[in-house]
DNA sequence: TATGAATGAGGATTCATTCAT
DNA sequence: CATGAATGAATCCTCATTCAT
């Protein structure tokens, strides 16, 4: 009965940056169903039993690890918007471009798939999204601002890019990456003229 | 004691048809996490084991489960775009009050949304995907012939639907179903007129 | 980050006194289930380490619980043999009436269940729960001295009592304590009486 | 991915009864703590997910084997009972002898301390608990009657069983079985002339 | 003393899938 | 066709215990 239970091993600087990083990372590499706490605890180097301890539970560590990650590109968005002062044409194609998932098996954007089916079934996960969506939406209506229907117009382009965005992530067919920006961003400059 | 394995118990009439809309009514009734083969098959009657044998796998299950969701769908949508002859802004109204999904937890989408998360890891489901939504694509074309650039329309549109349908779906906090309709019809009219 | 680990945050009066209390009280109100070393500490405001500190084990912390409750128990039970120059048959009443249960879930019982439990595989844990009845045979043998078969006595009346008790604080159904407490008082009594 | 899954091995006779037995065997030689769901079904040579097939939860488990173990000892008791025409105080001494357990770390009375305990925090136990005793109140009732207080004298003589039995399951020290048996057959002689 | 991060064993549970009957 | 018993993989989560600080 010589447990090694409690004999602390390792201990890590940001451990739970470096786990919600490792998640990020396995996601993108083998996908989000081959992910397990404890085969995430060991790419860290930690035991899967504390990556239970860090994240109440799985679902939990799935919408933290979308948070950060969500976090982490606001960073990059706020400075993109507050730093610009290009026009809006550009200023709205950099916040697509941020937007849409990099490529085919996007991290962030499996997640989002992910966070979408567990939402219909649990209004926490529901509460979370939402939450998390709530940066861009700021950012978005900042940028057109002032405009007539910000929360239709919001609506209608993070719509489109949520359509575009599962395109982009699942491999659907289609035209590439660029495209969609291209035709993203005509359409939002368009609208955001249109109606002004 | 006699076993009773192997005696028929019942035999279905359009046992496919029988099962495919059980599993419809199970997923609006208690969500796709809740289906399990076992309980279809107790539902219409018949053992779990011969609900795997009609289906190869659950994967199977739940891609013809939506494929034929969306044939019968499809004949609705086929007679409506017909049999008008009203102007294209009705029939465009018409399409996508037919695409979205007809409120929160709705099957039809809640199993595209399993189907799009599926399709990350998976190939085939994902050519299942696009196959499914072809009849869809080409109704679509035709609608708005003639038109320079279909397949941007077509992306463009179906990229929006997709995204306020996932908010429908989930319960995302946002405007109601007819409004959503109504803004998703005045960008397919004006899209469609603005570059003819 | 300047780890607060090692600041000494609180120091109780009494710490096993407080913890033992707490254990008591946790136990009555949610169960033996709950109980953790975690939410045992946190109840009395130091670390789930640090009631591991204290008591050695949880079984240990258990049984240590268990003498503490009857060492206060023993008490109550020596002043009322002590001062009482009540006839015996009173005093009985009063010592049956202090052996039960007060009430379904008491906490002192379940920990008698428990250790019953654990004493099935565990030798320390049978010996330390023969030590815990002790004081209760020794008293009960004082207050019906002379007998000619104390021995026999105490091991009936305590059976009697072991099996009135495992039905109280399970709540099996049954008469009331008030019921149960005459019935064994008179059981008490009568073998008492009948062959001295 | 060349999974088993499915691959009949075994086709065990009497499922319920062999698995009901090796569980009785096992908690005999290892007690219940060391009695898994895998390693009772690799005991019986079928697999852990099939024990939980036959028994929806562990806790099924151990009211069913109980509850078994009871059914097979009520009718040796029936049979004792029916057949004799002892006086009642041999029938009662038989009653006796099949009532308490058999040794130190008896099966079924270890399963009793383990329904007991979880009898605490949940109902469905505890009704179970009162269903399995039943049949030995009944034949109690009627080996005594007439008796003017039936449900006192069940009270008295099976709490103190209950008592007696505890002691021997555990190892508690005290006087043999058959001194048990002894002491337990005169008191019950005794209460059921006494009262007469 | 006191903390609390870290360990790691441990087992129940669920179900898609298979196949003898 | 149909049954349903049997498989077994797969993994989450809890929590007593330890020990560097």
């Amino acid at each position: 009965m010589l447990s090694m239970a409690g004999t602390r091993r390792k201990r890590l600087e940001q451990p739970r940056e470096v786990v919600l990083q490792a998640a990020m990372d396995a996601i993108a590499e083998h996908g989000l169903a081959q992910l397990t706490m404890a085969g995430l605890g060991k790419r860290v180097g930690i035991s899967g039993g504390h990556v239970a301890y860090y994240f109440r539970s799985k679902e939990q560590l799935l919408v933290e690890t979308l948070r950060w990650s969500e976090q982490r590109l606001g960073e990059r968005r706020r400075a993109l918007l507050d730093a610009s002062d290009a026009p809006v044409a550009e200023r709205l194609a950099g916040y697509i471009d941020l937007y849409l998932p990099d490529r085919r098996a996007d991290s962030r954007w499996t997640l989002w798939l992910e966070v979408w089916t567990r939402s219909l079934g649990d209004p926490e996960v529901l509460a979370a999204s939402a939450e998390i969506e709530g940066p861009w939406v700021e950012d978005l209506r900042a940028l057109i601002a002032p405009y007539p229907d910000p929360d239709g117009y919001v609506l209608r382009l993070h719509s489109l890019l949520d359509g575009l965005a599962t395109r982009i992530v699942t491999g659907a067919p289609g035209p590439d990456r660029a495209e969609m920006v291209r035709q993203a961003t005509e359409f939002a400059v368009r609208e955001a003229r249109g109606e002004r």
